[in-house]
DNA sequence: CTGTTAGCGCTTTCAC
DNA sequence: GTGAAAGCGCTAACAG
């Protein structure tokens, strides 16, 4: 177990025969004299010096990371956005510390207290649960897809509303005459609940009659979808609504899955347009449905950003991202 | 900017009425007398007293972080893989750091520098480069699912050889007479080479005229699969081959839909099984098509567990985990 | 520009 | 068991 200790600034000083703080000064990119400079690259070089990033990270109390509470990576959409942000982490020269909290509350405020310890630079959140009142006063922090009123924390998205036009927009586009909108959500409020709010507005705007399923997620979603075409079926067999919003690709796919199943085609008998943009092989592979897309790495970009913002009255208490709408095979778009 | 600076151990220590030494063993679980031990808690209740991760990883020369080097989590393994890794190691009390190579060698031996210079505890890494030779000698690593000969580093992967026949044995077990391999493969060598030799040995096994396309991925994909087709044509129409072995799930599934757009009918004329056990919204949600699937869950197990293992040389250099066939809508399995 | 120096908060001896 | 004290490697403030 001979564990060689690896060298520090001081060999490192001693090497290049100057002080400790020029070796500091060059390796920070402080302007130190040419002569000097080459001296201690060159020890660097011969010793393998490397910088210890812990010391560092004690002395400054910034550990140059940033953290990322996420439920998890599996669903597609989290896996996205975690690799989107971890990009723009890296860009910036900092290191990206995973929490995934599976949607537990202990395990958000665990992971936060975490993030505290540890000095991060900031934490990109995206909770189940209102937490940004236990996080210390002076780590920045940004809250994704999931907005809690209350609170002064800022706040980036997606711009459900107009998504949710879009979507009701599309489908008339497309020859729908009784659009539907199918929504299963959390029982924690979010910035997601616009996109009832949109088909709504949709509805009253192209003078439709709102007709929409409204159940918080329980997993039972498959009973309940059997049920709303039951409701839904004309003495002919045939179903009162041709096209269909979906509040996720995720039920919206079900949704078609039970349509086919009752023998209904999509998309010339339902056309059906989700929410998200899930690939089937990841984010922006193979579309799952006909989708309104969440711009996902711009979506990260914008958090990551946010948290480096060193003026904190310059970021946005809210940002919003356009969506746009991409075909899936679900939909009768025109050949164009 | 009134940044109130957050209290130490000493300010406990004060407030305890104790030594500095008295507060580290409270805190670090050494037996202490309990009344200074409630002495102790108390003063931290009311302090608010949260340990400083970052004087303690530097003290200590260990960040207790595990360091996940991946090509990325957009791909749903990857996404899978990272997420189980995440748990097996919060489930240690550690945090772990997530570095996303994209495939690039340089990016994966910068995260590799980045891992020793924040002295985490260990490294998981799927890389697709011989990366193990630059990690410090002190930092114990594993890799996933790529193996590197004549390095001593160890191993974790699925029992890919035996996967591979399990597939062979139950398109055969389908009443497939003549079942083809599909392989797009990484110029890297790698354990899932291994398919291909299974793939071989059932063939010999079963008396089978072995059958395969065998690339390197690049891309044209498509194209060689339409060609493949079309080399296997009879004057008929008909195909030479009734069933499809595929390297992984998104092969597989490319296949299928080629085969379907050509006229042919997944699985009454063509039976495919890939490999992977991809689902349409993340690991083990709705196969994408009927698969041989990794145990993504134990394997990261394995590989925190093997990260941890204080006796270096108890842990074995190579672990296979075996796979499971499940059906994914694309074979004809019988009724059970 | 450069050298000197004082800690950052914690763990870990070492006497007591 | 407990207290005192010595740093871990680095940054930043200061004087030259």
């Amino acid at each position: 177990m001979s564990t060689i200790k690896p060298p520090t600034m001081k060999d490192v000083a001693k090497a290049a025969d100057v002080s400790l703080g020029t070796v500091s000064n060059v390796i920070n990119g402080v302007p130190v004299r040419a002569a000097s400079r080459q001296k201690v690259e060159k020890a660097i070089e011969e010793l393998h010096y490397e910088v210890n990033a812990c010391a560092q990270g004690f002395r400054k109390s910034k550990s140059d990371m940033i953290a990322l509470i996420i439920p998890d990576t599996l669903n597609p959409f989290y896996g996205a956005f975690t690799n989107y942000v971890a990009e723009a982490v890296y860009a910036r020269g900092l290191k990206l510390l995973l929490c995934c909290s599976h949607e537990q509350i202990s395990n958000e405020l665990s992971h936060l207290n975490l993030a505290n310890q540890n000095k991060v630079n900031g934490v990109i959140a995206l909770t189940y649960s209102d937490i940004g009142a236990y996080i210390s006063e002076n780590i920045p922090m940004v809250v994704f897809d999931r907005f809690f009123e209350n609170r002064n924390i800022a706040r980036v998205g997606s711009d459900n509303f107009s998504g949710a036009c879009l979507a009701i927009e599309k489908l008339l586009e497309f020859g729908c005459k009784h659009p539907v909108y199918i929504r299963f959500h959390s029982i924690f409020p979010g910035e997601s609940d616009k996109r009832r709010d949109g088909y709504l507005y949709a509805c009253e705007k192209y003078g439709l009659e709102p007709d929409y399923l409204d159940m918080v997620d329980c997993g039972e979603y498959k009973g309940l979808l059997k049920k709303f075409i039951e409701d839904h079926k004309l003495p002919n067999g045939k179903l009162t609504f041709d096209g269909v919003f979906a509040h996720t690709d995720f039920h919206g796919y079900h949704f078609m899955r039970i349509l086919q199943q009752e023998g209904y085609r999509v998309p010339e008998d339902v056309q059906i347009i989700g929410f998200d943009g899930i690939g089937k092989f990841g984010h922006a592979e193979d579309p799952v449905i006909s989708s309104v897309c969440q711009p996902i790495r711009q979506l990260a970009e914008k958090c990551v950003e946010s948290i480096l913002e060193k003026d904190r009255s310059a970021v946005p208490s809210l940002t919003l991202l356009p969506v746009t709408y991409r075909y899936g095979g679900t939909t009768l778009d025109p050949k164009t």
